[in-house]
DNA sequence: TAGATTGTTAATCGATTAACAATC
DNA sequence: TAGATTGTTAATCGATTAACAATC
């Protein structure tokens, strides 16, 4: 029963069903009732069957759901099965620990190009990629197929750089910068704020055994 | 009117009007009123006097918030307020981003230790920090207080290590490993699925234009 | 005092959970 | 067929938004 608009909180918990469901393949189990796989996740089998119920009905009736397939479902769902062609504007360490994440590569993230300002990196390899000056970045983008570019970089320049990409039609940004990106309505935006990420574990960290988790 | 449980729902956008606040600060604004506020960050001003108001009344009728002491009441509200002590298990590319991040630093994050399992990265320096060898965590972790553990490796071996640190007494877990890890209720684990992230992004590219954002 | 804007209650909206008929 | 478990509707719960009295 595919619904037209799926809740962002649907979104959000998708990838972490494609994870459990990728252990439950490594360790070969065949089959699973919703009812198992919530123990596991610690979520109700009530929220498991609505949730797959948003893109179709994947399981059967006093069987469950078999997991290879329910695996391939949200795979597809997903938008994994097919390859993005990724690049990274920012060789620092963090640009590098995600053009070196093989996993990534696995799903079908293809980093094809890594850029820095700073000219003493340029030449340099990451993972078999030549880093190149930012100034190579128009020439690159317009040469190949861009599907997502990863901002790895501090906010003014991760701004800039982002007005760039659109122009140059890039529709998905990786942002990493502590900031949000103001882009048109057709350019999706997923932002890792680390920072925030640290300061909601120093809130809880604070707040621990007050009626918390 | 502090509120005894707050939600997680409003725990997540304080970081955000941190940073927001931390902007207007640095612009030199000295005051703010919610309707402002919420036409920079695209929230409802209810939603903003809403949040706030969990933790107490830091407005004024007729004025709206002064910004400063907006933002030091938030960092209070975050545990912004200490500094925290932070060790790093993983040397590889995302354990130096983090600990290279001067940022961190700035809002009390401090790390004290780096570890890794790789014999050929001890002795090495990362922003004036030794890297030790995994080894010498469980005597480091008894001599010194450690707030946060960050753990930059591998699923298998952050379980591991995390069982470890709990044992040791470390109360929180920044992490970045591709797995959930099973701590007790007292103990806090904020974790950054970058690879969750990531597929959350291919969703919103392929149904990029279908009623979405 | 009049105007502005908060703090807070009430109304609405959406998401989660419970329940159960359908069906394998 | 009987048992199990889904798909789906209905009930509940919580979060967001609207409204406005309080007050600076």
């Amino acid at each position: 029963m595919a619904d037209n608009k799926i809740s962002k909180a649907v979104i959000k918990r998708l990838p972490r069903y494609y994870r459990y469901l990728g252990e439950l393949l490594e360790m070969g189990v065949q089959r699973i009732s919703s009812e198992e796989l919530s123990k596991k996740m610690k979520v109700t089998a009530s929220q498991i069957r609505q949730d797959l119920n948003h893109f179709g009905g994947f399981g059967q009736q006093g069987y469950g759901y078999n997991v290879e397939y329910l695996y391939e479902e949200i795979a597809k769902i997903l938008g994994l099965d097919r390859i993005y062609n990724v690049i990274i504007i920012g060789a620092g360490n963090l640009g590098r620990a995600i053009a070196n994440y093989a996993n990534f590569e696995k799903r079908g993230f293809k980093v094809i190009g890594i850029f820095d300002i700073n000219e003493d990196l340029k030449g340099g390899m990451v993972r078999g990629i030549k880093v190149c000056h930012m100034s190579e970045l128009e020439d690159f983008v317009k040469d190949n197929v861009v599907d997502i570019a990863a901002l790895t970089i501090p906010k003014t320049e991760a701004v800039k750089a982002a007005e760039v990409l659109v122009e140059l039609g890039v529709k998905a940004f990786w942002n990493f910068a502590h900031t949000d990106l103001n882009v048109p309505a057709d350019v999706m935006v997923e932002s890792v704020h680390l920072s925030e990420s640290l300061m909601r574990l120093s809130y809880n960290l604070k707040n621990a055994g007050k009626g918390d988790e």
